[in-house]
DNA sequence: TTATTTATTGATCAAGTGATCAATTTTATA
DNA sequence: TATAAAATTGATCACTTGATCAATAAATAA
């Protein structure tokens, strides 16, 4: 008697095709144990997919990695881009100033609430790792927006030297990266009054923040 | 013939004791490749010692690992504490404020300067990283400071709720974990004009930043 | 000195790694 | 249908990993 052979993943509505779920295992995966703690055998066991299929579809485990961010990124990207518009549109300074800061924080902190979504925690991974240069993913990712909202902020920060901005701009990416990572240390130091799990309440408290630092400074 | 079998490091002030090497290559290799990326090899070839001895004096990866933290440590968190006895002395709220934040930024973010020293990569890194609970080593490393800060801090911003004080605080913990993680991205953006490893610019630029947010929020 | 503890060394182990292959099955195309 | 292309599978490759061992050398204590 034979096993019946059948493919797991084609026309399987609930799990999607297999490249799919290896997407889907892989962002898991690396997001759990970062690039060099991650398996591809790890990997295949969560997509219920045999280790050869994972090399076939993204020849190797950067090509997996890689790919993971292209195929989340335009969702996240296209967010923050279209606030920008928006925000461009704004004559006033600091209505501008606000709803710049929004464009570029609210797609990303809100990755985490995604059912299942680890995209957030492996964006902030790849972020702090001194390797990503090597990779070129962040830049890859980020530059767009990120030259983006430096060109942005500077119509609303007149006589600000490049390198003013670009400061407040690390406070900004720095400070939401470390939301980001998730190592619970908020919620941890604050015994439960930071959660950044609650993106409106996570905006409301650190805004007032960067926009008075920005506009004091 | 036989090979000259002489201990290598002992007696041997340019490179230390065996221990003393194993310590220092373990901190550029950990920093450079992350706890996972990292192999015993890679340190036992940096500190020219055979593998084996790797795992007798630390018993083990994790043991090496846990211990580069503890060796750098107290100098670091030292420095810390002192800049916070000296800013509970002053009186003043706002340049206690500020002494508090210099407190803790000016010892961390100085770290790179240090020859060789990649501690501040590797303490940025570990700060990033999901996984870092288990390990426990941000909690007793960081715990002790930031309860500290915290509580400190306290102090310059009567009637703010607790969260909002960990909100500030967690602001500037993780911007000025994404300046040590050398991540090369400020200098990219603001085409060199961004330079974290100038210690007294950075802080002459964020500092602003910080305070006025913190007062203003 | 001798005895004892501590360091150092090279070798080896089982387990896991990413990658690759030919064989098979399924899907798409003609 | 027949044929080609794409997808899936299990097996195997050479290699690296962390850990451990007994044997040796060195430092220390008696």
């Amino acid at each position: 008697m034979k096993k019946p052979k059948t493919q797991r993943h084609v026309g399987d509505d609930g799990e999607g095709s297999a490249r799919e779920s290896i997407l889907k295992a892989a962002e898991a995966v690396f997001a759990e144990n970062g690039f060099d703690g991650a398996s591809l055998r790890q990997v295949a066991a969560r997509a219920d997919v045999p280790v050869a299929l994972v090399s076939y579809h993204f020849q190797g485990k950067l090509g997996l990695y890689r790919e993971v961010f292209r195929a989340r990124n335009p969702s996240t990207g296209a967010q923050r881009s279209a606030g920008l518009a928006l925000a461009r549109m704004e004559d006033d300074p600091d209505r501008r100033l606000e709803m710049i800061l929004k464009a570029v924080l609210i797609p990303m902190l809100s990755l985490r609430n995604v059912e299942g979504n680890q995209y957030g925690v492996l964006l902030a991974r790849e972020a702090n790792d001194p390797k990503n240069r090597e990779r070129g993913i962040i830049e890859e990712i980020f530059d767009p927006v990120a030259t983006a909202t430096i060109g942005l902020l500077r119509t609303t920060l007149a006589g600000r030297s490049e390198a003013q901005i670009v400061w407040a701009f690390q406070m900004v990416i720095g400070t939401m990266l470390y939301l980001m990572a998730d190592s619970g240390r908020s919620v941890h130091l604050s015994d439960g009054a930071c959660d950044p799990t609650d993106v409106d309440a996570t905006i409301r408290a650190i805004l007032p923040l960067f926009i008075s630092g920005i506009r004091g400074g």
